[in-house]
DNA sequence: TCCTAAGCGAGACGGTACGTCTTGTCTTCCA
DNA sequence: TGGAAGACAAGACGTACCGTCTCGCTTAGGA
C-alpha cells in the first residue's frame, strides 16, 4: 500500500512490466545516492551502475537527472500541496499542520532527496510560492496590520518548510502531532495575530 | 575606498596590484554571471572570459569555483554573523534586525550572490547553525514551553533569512526600519513568548 | 518466373513464403541503398524501413550486413567465375571476354553492388585471386619471359575487372562484343605475347 | 631526411612541439593498427590508446578518422601524381615506371595504408581519375584505333596501380627497375600499340 | 477445416563508439 | 623571469547503432 500507483509516472511505455521495473530502479538509485553523495555530485552512470542497468536504457526513459528526480518528487510534492491547502485562515492550524509532517513521515526519503536536490532543481521552491499565493489570497479581505500580507505568507510557507527541514535533519525526534503544535504556536497564530488584528475565533 | 582591504583573502600573491586588479575582475564576473545565469550553469571558461584574464590564471588565484565565492562572500558572511549575535533574548529586536537590513542592502548584489549560489555551497546553512547554536545559548537557561529551544533557535535564524530572501527577491519595497518590525512582530516575539514562557491557556 | 530458385540461399526457412518476401525485400532494399548512398554507410535500420520489415526481423534470417551481402552476390560470384575459367592460354580471348561482359550486363545491379563494397568486403578479391591462380596454372609449363607468369596472371584479372568497372560506371556505352575486343587487344594478347614467349628484341 | 616537412601537415597549432609530438604518434598508431586489422575496423580510442594520448585530444586535431588518413596520405598522394604525370605517350615508360615503384618502396608503410583504406575513403581512386584524365589528354589528337581512347587511358592507369598492389603485397621480390620494365610490356607499349596504332618512334 | 508451429512487428535492453564539453595540470612562449 | 596562452589527460554527457531478447499477433501448411 504504501508504493500503490507507479504505473502513471512517465507519458510512455506504461503497460511493460520491464520498463516499470527499469524506472523503478533507477528511482531507487537516485534516492540512495542522493542521500550518500548529493545529488549535483551524481553521475549518471553512478544511477545506471547502482541501478544495473545499461547507461544508455537511461536516457529511454529520460532526458537528463533532472527528469528522472521530477518524476520521483512528482507524487509527492502534489501531495504536499494539497495537504498546504488547508492552511487558511480559519482552519486548525495544529491539526493541519499535524497532516503534512504525517505525510512527510511517511513519505520520508523523497522529502529527503526533494529537499536535497533543492539547490539545484528548485521544485520546492516554485511549488512554495504557488502555496504562498494561495494562503495571501485565503487572507485577503481581512483587516490591515503592522505586517504586509505578502510578508506573511511568504513567512508561514516558508517557516513551515524550515521546520520541516529540522525535523526531518534531526531524524523526526517529536511526533507530527506536536510538530502540528509547534507550527501552530511558532508560525501560524502569530502570523494571524499581527498580519490580520483580530484572530477569528475556533469556535 | 570602498574595497580597502583586498589583502588577506588568499594566502599568495598579496602584494602585485595586478593580482588584485584579476581577482577584482572574477569577483565581478562571478557576481553578474551568477545572477544572470546561476551559480551551478557557470563554466569556469565563461568566468575568465568575462574577466577578460587567461583561463589558466583563475587556477593561480583559486582552486576551484567554489573558493571564489568563499573569497567573495567571506567578509559579508562576517559582517552578517556579526549583526545576527545581539540577537539574543533580551535585545531590542526592531533595531538588531533593522541594523542586519541595513547591512543587507548595503551589499546588496553579495547577499544575492550568497542567495543564488545557496543550494550548491550552502556557505549560508553552516553559517546558520552557528548563529542558531549561539540563539540556542542564549535562551537556554529559561522557563520551558510548549516549543522546545532547539526548535525556537531554528526557526527564529531561518525565518529571518527567508524574510531577507523575500525582501532582496522583491527589490527591497520596504526601508530595513519596516522589516526589522516585522522581523519583530512575526518571528522575534512570538519565539521569545512560546519558547520561554508558558502561554497563556487559550481555553 | 524471374527469380525462381531463392530456394537455397540460406540453410533454414526454406518452405515459408514470407521467407523468401522478406529476403527478396531485404536484397532489393540493399541495392538501392548501397548504389544511393555507399554499402558502409548503410544502417540496419536503414534496410529494414526500406524494405518494410522489423528491425529484429533482419537478424532472423542474417547475422550481419555482410551477411545479406554474401547471400545477394553469391550466386553473381559463381557466374563470374564460371565464365572467367576459360580464359586460358589458348582460348577465343575476344568472345569469352564478351560472354563475361554479357553476364555483367545481365546482372547489373548486382554487379555494381558487388563493385561499390569492394572496400568493405572484399568477395571480388578473394574470388579473383581463385581466378589468377587459375590462370597461373593454365599459362604454367610455357616457355619464360621478361614479365614473370604470376604477373602476368594477377595483371590479367584485375585489369580485366577494372575494365568491368569502368563499363558499368559509363553505363555500359559499348556491347559486350566490343569490350570482348578491347579485352583481346588490350590484356590477354599482350600477356600472351609478353609472358609466354621471348619478346622480339627492340634494339 | 624521409620524413623532414612535418611542419605543414594541418593549418593550426603549427609552431608547438607536443603537437607535432601528438600527430606524429597518431600517425604512428594509425599506420599500425590499420595494416594490423584494418582502416574500418579502428576505433578512435584505439588509436589513441596506441598513440599513448588521450581520447578528447584526437579531435582537437582532425574532426574524425578520415581527416588524420587524408593528413597522413596527403604528401605521398602528392608524390605519386608529379611521377604519374610523365606517363605520357612520349616518355620512356619502363624508366618513368620505376620512378613510380622507387617512390612506392620509400614510402611502403604509407602506399600500404593507402591501399589499405583505399575501399573505405577513396582517396587513391580519386586521384586517379585525375590521372586518367590527363593520359587521356596527352593521347589526345592521335590517330584513332580498335579500342576508345578514354578505356586505354583508365587502363593504364588501374593496371599501373593493381601493379604496385601486387608488388607491395608480395613483399617487393623484384626491384623497381624490372617493375618498371613490366609495366612497358604488359601495360604502356600495348595500350599504345592498341589505341594509337602506328607507336611512336623513341629515337 | 482446423490447429499448431513459425514468422513476424514492436520495442526494451546491454553494450560500445562517437563527438562535445568541462575541469585542473603542465608546458611553452613572450614581454 | 613570471604571467598569459593553450595543449593535454581524464572523464561525463547525450546520441546512434548493434545484436539479443521477449511479447503477442498473424498466418501458412500439414493433420
Amino acid at each position: 500500500m504504501s508504493e500503490p500507483a507507479d504505473s502513471d509516472r512517465a507519458s510512455e511505455h506504461r503497460t511493460d512490466l520491464r520498463v516499470q521495473r527499469t524506472r523503478r530502479r533507477l528511482g531507487e538509485a537516485m534516492v540512495e545516492l542522493t542521500l550518500e553523495r548529493g545529488y549535483d555530485a551524481l553521475t549518471i552512470r553512478d544511477l545506471t551502475e547502482r541501478a544495473e542497468i545499461g547507461y544508455a536504457t537511461f536516457f529511454r526513459h529520460y532526458p537528463d537527472k533532472e527528469a528522472l528526480l521530477r518524476d520521483l518528487l512528482e507524487e509527492v510534492l502534489e501531495g504536499l500541496m494539497e495537504r498546504l491547502e488547508p492552511l487558511t485562515a480559519d482552519a486548525d492550524a495544529a491539526l493541519t499542520g499535524a497532516l503534512v509532517f504525517e505525510h512527510v513521515r511517511e513519505h520520508a526519503p523523497l522529502y529527503r532527496l526533494l529537499l536535497a536536490s533543492q539547490p539545484s532543481v528548485d521544485l520546492l521552491g516554485r511549488a512554495l510560492e504557488v502555496g504562498a499565493e494561495e494562503i495571501n489570497r485565503s487572507f485577503d479581505g481581512r483587516e490591515g496590520s503592522p505586517v504586509p500580507l505578502e510578508i506573511a505568507a511568504h513567512h508561514i510557507i516558508r517557516s513551515f518548510v524550515a521546520l520541516i527541514e529540522w525535523w526531518l535533519a534531526h531524524d523526526m525526534p517529536y511526533p507530527p502531532e506536536t510538530m502540528g503544535e509547534v507550527y501552530r504556536a511558532l508560525i501560524m497564530d502569530p502570523a494571524r495575530e499581527v498580519a490580520l488584528a483580530p484572530r477569528p475565533s475556533r469556535a
